[in-house]
DNA sequence: GAGTGGTCTAGACCACCCT
DNA sequence: GGGTGGTCTAGACCACTCG
C-alpha cells in the first residue's frame, strides 16, 4: 500500500478517533508532513482524496476543516454496490432467486458488448438490509470473467467472490436511474401492491482493463430505501 | 485559470474534437508533456481529474483510455444543480410560484444553521426540461449571504446569480433522496395523479468557507426525468 | 526488456486569509 | 506581514503490460 494510502486511512482514522466535529479544523501541512514523515506533495495528494470524499473541505490561506457526518440510516449511493460500501452501519443478506448460465438478450449483449456467442450467467436476488426487503436484483456476468458461480456463492457478495478468488478489479460503473410503478410480478416479491412506486437502477460495471463484465437492473423497495450523496464542484 | 485547469480543457477538446470513442488511446505521458509544454506532474493531474469525472480511465503499464458516453437524455445527478450543469442537452426553464422574505421553520433553521432570529428567503418554483415539467422545488437562502432577492432573477439561474453578483462561491452540497407518492397538492403542480410515484430530493448546498447557505427540496416528475451517475472505485 | 503509467521528494513560487 | 494552502517543476525510482 502505497504512503499516501496511509496517510488517508490515518488521517480519516484520527478524525473518528478524535471524535472530530463539523468545521473542526485540521494539524497544518507541516504538522501532518512531521506526524506522517512524507512530503508535502504526499500530505496534499492525500487531502484532495479525502476531499474528493466528502471526509473534509480546504481553504486557501484558512486550513483543512472537517465536513459534517451525513444523516444515519441513509445508504451511500455511490458506493451501494461493490466498492468500499460502509456495511457496517447495515446489516445485509441475500435471498438467491436463480443462478444460470444463459444466452443473453440483445439488450443484455448490447450493454456487455458480448461475442456472438458468448454466454453469461443470470443471477437473481433479493436483498435485505436489516432483514426488510430493500430491492430485487437482476444481474448478468459474463462467463469470459467469471467462469463459475454458484448458489452458494450468490448467498454471499459476489463483488468480494470476483476480487478475491477470481483475482479481478472492479473499478468503475455507469449508474442508470429513474422512477416508475411497480408491475404485478414486482410488487408480490417486494411484498408491495401493483402501482406502488420504485426506484429503478440500471448498472453498468467495469474491470480495471476498461471491459464491461456485469450489468445489472435494481428495484428498491420505497418504504426500506433512502440513499445519499455528496458532490463536490468542478 | 492554472495550467492543469487548460490541460483539461484542452484534452476534454481533444476528445470531442477528434471523435475519440470508448477505448481509444490517448497519447502517451511523453508526448502530452510536449504537446502542453508542461511537466509530469501536471499531466497526471490534469488526468486524474478527468478520471475523476468519468471522461477517461487510465491502465498502469498500458496506456490512457476514453471512457464510453453515456446515454443520451440523461441528466448528471452529480451536476444536475448550480455546477457545471451540461445545460446544453437540456434546454431548461423555471415558473416562479413564490419568492418571500420569512422566518424559517425548525426544521430548516437546524439544517442551515442559522442563527435565532435570521431569516431566509423561500423560493418556490415548477421547473421545466424540454418545455416539459420536470421537478418542483422550495429552496431557502439565509439572507445573511443573499441579501436580496427578486421574482425576475428566479426566473433565471440562482445559482449563476449567487456565483456572479453576489460573489460567492458554491463549493459542495448533500443530496437525501427517496422515492415517495404524490400527496394532492403535489400531483397538482405536476399534473399527475394522487399517489403517482415520485423522486424526492433534498439538497443542502455550501459556500467555500464551509457554510450552508441553501437548502433545497426537489419533488420530480416520474415520467420527465431520468438520471445517471459514474462511480470510480475508491 | 522496452514502454508506460504511478509514487514520492525537495524546493520554488503564487494566492489567499487574517489580524 | 506571517501563516497556510495551491501550483508547478525536474528528477528518481517503482509497478505493471505486452510482445
Amino acid at each position: 500500500m502505497s504512503k499516501y494510502q496511509k496517510v488517508v486511512e490515518q488521517i480519516e482514522q484520527n478524525i473518528i478517533d478524535n471524535h472530530l466535529q463539523q468545521g473542526d479544523k485540521l494539524p497544518t501541512f507541516q504538522d501532518l508532513m512531521k506526524q506522517y514523515d512524507v512530503s508535502k506533495s504526499t500530505i496534499v495528494k492525500a487531502l484532495n482524496i479525502l476531499e474528493k470524499r466528502g471526509v473534509i473541505y480546504q481553504i486557501q490561506g484558512s486550513g483543512v476543516f472537517v465536513r459534517r457526518r451525513k444523516r444515519t440510516g441513509y445508504i451511500n449511493f455511490l458506493e451501494s454496490q461493490g466498492f468500499t460500501a460502509d456495511l457496517k452501519e447495515f446489516q445485509m443478506k441475500s435471498k438467491v432467486l436463480a443462478v444460470e448460465l444463459i444466452q443473453p438478450s440483445e439488450e443484455v449483449r448490447a450493454n456487455l458488448k458480448c461475442e456472438a456467442e458468448e454466454q453469461v450467467y443470470f443471477v437473481k436476488r433479493l436483498r435485505f438490509i436489516n432483514d426488510q426487503i430493500l430491492c430485487i436484483e437482476e444481474s448478468y456476468y459474463r462467463q469470459k470473467f467469471v467462469p463459475y458461480l454458484s448458489r452458494s456463492i450468490a448467498e454471499e457478495s459476489l463483488f468480494h467472490y470476483v476480487e478475491k478468488a477470481l483475482g479481478l478489479t472492479i473499478s468503475f460503473s455507469d449508474k442508470y436511474l429513474h422512477v416508475k410503478k411497480l408491475d404485478e410480478k414486482e410488487s408480490e416479491l417486494l411484498e408491495l401492491e401493483t402501482g406502488d412506486p420504485a426506484l429503478f437502477v440500471e448498472e453498468l460495471f467495469y474491470l480495471s482493463t476498461g471491459e464491461p463484465f456485469d450489468f445489472s437492473r435494481m428495484v428498491y423497495h420505497y418504504e426500506h430505501s433512502q440513499f445519499f450523496v455528496q458532490s463536490n464542484g468542478l
